[in-house]
DNA sequence: TTAGGTGCAAATTCTTTGCACCCTG
DNA sequence: CAGGGTGCAAAGAATTTGCACCTAA
């Protein structure tokens, strides 16, 4: 998983955060975070809510909504994804970049300097500021790879209504 | 917009397509196609719908949902966004690379022969198989700055509930 | 003709909201 | 103690599905 001390970090910062926004420490806003700062799975809010109910057995699942995106609005996690709906969590705010497996979602951080120093051409700057930039990769990860080499031992997989899901 | 000629030859190339995977080539399917190849926009189902409807007045979202996802399957639109949900459309099959806006969702294309020869780290292998590699830049476009330069026009803006659009 | 495709409406799934009670500061 | 925060249930969105009729091939 993601260094201990690392998650200690978040935290602590979490709640310096907390008290400069005049907002309150609840244990739900504390397990809510503690989940997705120690999490490399990029979890969205239904995934994050079965994790924390495990500690908490009585969170709904409209708090952790809300709590995600008060973290958002925190500057304390960043998300991946378009835009609001299906969108997941992020808490690693140091700049690095995503592989996205297009059959099963999983998601997964990856650094590189190289990468972290793109060179964006100018005409991009007539479409308004430039705020970040990442690479995302696309991909099929080990798990949905090996799944379909036993489920189609040899044989061609069926062309038709197979893709379907996607970046 | 886009070039005409473009816009003819994915048309040419949805008709091929079609016949060789064997499905038919129905009003609504041309439209819709026709909707997607034709912008630049990114739309989701929903802006598809909304401008076809004005062509075919009887199209129903559930059609532009399906047919959506049936150009997706045949590999004439890619995906932009997640996953499933809140996804956004592009007919645009060569290499590229996006800008969003982070308030409004506005979505462009641009290229760079350098960013497309991205030296993606070795380590991400060991993710799994990797398909394709684009770089995507957020920031504020043009229109939203202006918005907010015209709304506040020189005050500090509310800290709060504000950010809430992201990818 | 005739299978695939469409429109409609209902069903799902995902996310947000209204409200009364609870807990942090 | 007071106001923000929470849980619950209901409201809203967004997307998919079942079915009978329609149409491209």
């Amino acid at each position: 998983m993601i260094d201990h001390s690392e998650i200690q970090g978040r935290l602590e910062k979490f709640q310096a955060a907390a008290k400069a926004a005049g907002v309150k420490l609840t244990h739900q806003r504390l397990e809510i975070f503690r989940e997705v700062a120690a999490s490399q799975e990029h979890p969205d809010a239904e995934a994050v809510f079965r994790t924390v109910k495990t500690r908490l057995p009585t969170v709904s699942l409209d708090t952790v909504y809300r709590t995600l995106w008060l973290l958002h609005d925190l500057g304390l996690v960043a998300t991946l994804g378009p835009r609001r709906g299906s969108v997941r969590f992020d808490a690693n705010l140091d700049p690095h970049h995503h592989y996205v497996c297009v059959r099963c979602g999983l998601a997964r951080d990856f650094t590189s300097a190289e990468l972290d120093a793109l060179d964006i051409p100018a005409a991009v700057n007539s479409f308004g500021s430039i705020v970040a930039a990442h690479v995302e990769v696309r991909g099929v990860c080990r798990d949905c790879a090996a799944r379909s080499a036993a489920a189609e031992p040899a044989a061609a997989s069926p062309p038709e209504q197979e893709a379907r899901r996607e970046t």
